[in-house]
DNA sequence: TCTGGGGTCCTAGGACCC
DNA sequence: TCTGGGGTCCTAGGACCC
């Protein structure tokens, strides 16, 4: 499928493509232009805190205070997860550390997130959604993509996104910001502009009024490492990116360089991702109490994110064929090695003898660790799996101990069954 | 009390093969 | 003997997202 961007500024000059989108689609030239919101909820974590503690009887509304959702500092993670309006007022960002934020706002309270609690909040704003398209992708917890496409009747897609916004706001109790497109980049950068409660459009013809005067740091997938590479070749707005030469834009960034010209020329031709994929790969990592110095705590920590990977990689009856182990160091320096099995597994014990030897290779005596990862990746379906490896004796006996594992952990909750290494392995 | 955890995708270099 | 070149697979590291 081919999809021109007709009434695109830079075809702007070209006056045969007149205001609309020519489909190619098998072999008809269809016109059609497609309907796009992306619905993201305002300091997602925060809000939903708010909600969930006002439920509880609470009287504080924490989003009309300086308030943010932390990590634990006493678990050395103790960064910013999301902000109120009036704690964003003062500076904070998201990300940073809690002692760089008080910094920046001295009476910020700080208040602990619960995941599970957001899971379901998150469940019911999909609910909703789902009464006006079934043409959704699930971004992130907090952010959805709706295809309305062949979705809106007799209505306009602007009518349905303030519909949406205050259907949200009066029946679940928090706000969002829609964006307002005709491609997902477009709606993602739209629902990005004044906060909160606000549906925007970002249309072909808004593009340089809205879009090309920001600043480059606000173009989706322009990040923090390309900056200032861009400052230096003299580039401060998007609107300079689009102007720049497509082929040296290529020529200097790669892929990338050509994705920051398309993007920042609204060009997005990404499908909206409704159907439910299945993972590429599962990763567990743990930043440490405190540093370890030795070997032996080490391999502790690494059977503990084994048992985790792969107990929710059998979760999903997927098989592996990547293990991976990520160490990251007292001060800071990252490093993983991985390897490639000689067959998909899902066996705690294989990934986690093959974990334990890609630890050994990378682990020089005497550093302080600060995190370990594990992390399984090239995930094949279980059935696709080679079926003689399952009737090798040793390997059904171990795939057994797996199973009793699990529904141990299923019946009793995860904690209740925790190999002891030594006696086990 | 300084810096999370879960992902996806890309790149570059080396090994190996023809 | 003065050394190609294309292709694939594997690995380490990095960039970016929420």
């Amino acid at each position: 499928m081919y999809v021109y961007f007709a009434n695109h500024p830079i075809y702007s000059k070209f006056d045969i493509y007149k205001p609309v989108f020519y489909n190619y689609i098998g072999g008809n030239m269809d016109i059609k232009q497609r309907q796009i919101l992306h619905i993201d909820v305002n300091n997602a974590f925060l809000s939903w805190t708010a909600i969930d503690r006002l439920a509880n009887g609470e009287k504080l509304d924490i989003r009309n205070i300086e308030a943010v959702i932390g990590g634990d500092e006493t678990k050395r993670s103790g960064i910013v997860l999301a902000k109120s309006m009036k704690a964003k007022r003062k500076g904070v960002c998201t990300g940073e550390t809690l002692y760089q934020a008080r910094l920046k706002c001295p009476n910020l309270q700080v208040f602990k997130g619960e995941y599970k609690n957001y899971r379901k909040h998150s469940n019911d704003l999909y609910k909703i959604l789902l009464e006006y398209t079934d043409k959704i992708e699930r971004y992130s917890i907090d952010e959805c993509f709706l295809d309305m496409t062949d979705y809106l009747g007799n209505d306009t897609l602007i009518n349905k996104a303030y519909e949406i916004k205050d259907r949200i706001k009066n029946e679940l109790g928090f706000t969002v910001n829609v964006g307002v497109a005709h491609n997902k980049l477009l709606a993602k950068m739209a629902s990005d502009f004044t906060k909160p409660d606000k549906v925007h459009t970002l249309f072909e013809e808004e593009i340089p009024s809205k879009m090309w005067t920001l600043p480059v740091s606000e173009l989706f997938m322009l990040g923090r490492k390309t900056l200032p590479k861009l400052y230096n070749m003299r580039i401060r707005t998007i609107g300079d990116i689009a102007k720049q030469d497509r082929d040296l834009m290529i020529k200097k960034f790669g892929k990338h360089g050509l994705m920051m010209w398309e993007y920042s020329n609204g060009i997005d031709n990404s499908e909206v991702h409704y159907q439910k994929e299945k993972p590429k790969g599962i990763g567990n990592s743990v930043t440490l109490p405190m540093d370890i110095g030795s070997k032996e705590k080490l391999e502790e920590v690494l059977l503990t994110l084994t048992e985790q990977v792969t107990y929710r990689l059998r979760k999903y009856n997927m098989c592996a064929n990547v293990v991976n182990v990520q160490l990251r160091t007292k001060d800071f320096k990252d490093s993983s090695h991985q390897k490639k099995l000689l067959y998909a597994t899902s066996n705690t014990k294989e990934i986690y003898r093959v974990a334990k030897e890609l630890l050994n290779e990378m682990y020089k005596k005497g550093t302080f660790i600060r995190l370990v990862g594990v992390r399984v990746d090239n995930l094949v379906d279980k059935d696709e799996v080679q079926l003689s490896l399952f009737n090798d004796e040793s390997n059904k006996k171990q795939e057994k101990l797996d199973e009793v594992v699990d529904k141990l952990k299923d019946k009793y909750g995860y904690t209740s069954i925790t190999r002891a290494r030594k006696t086990s392995f």
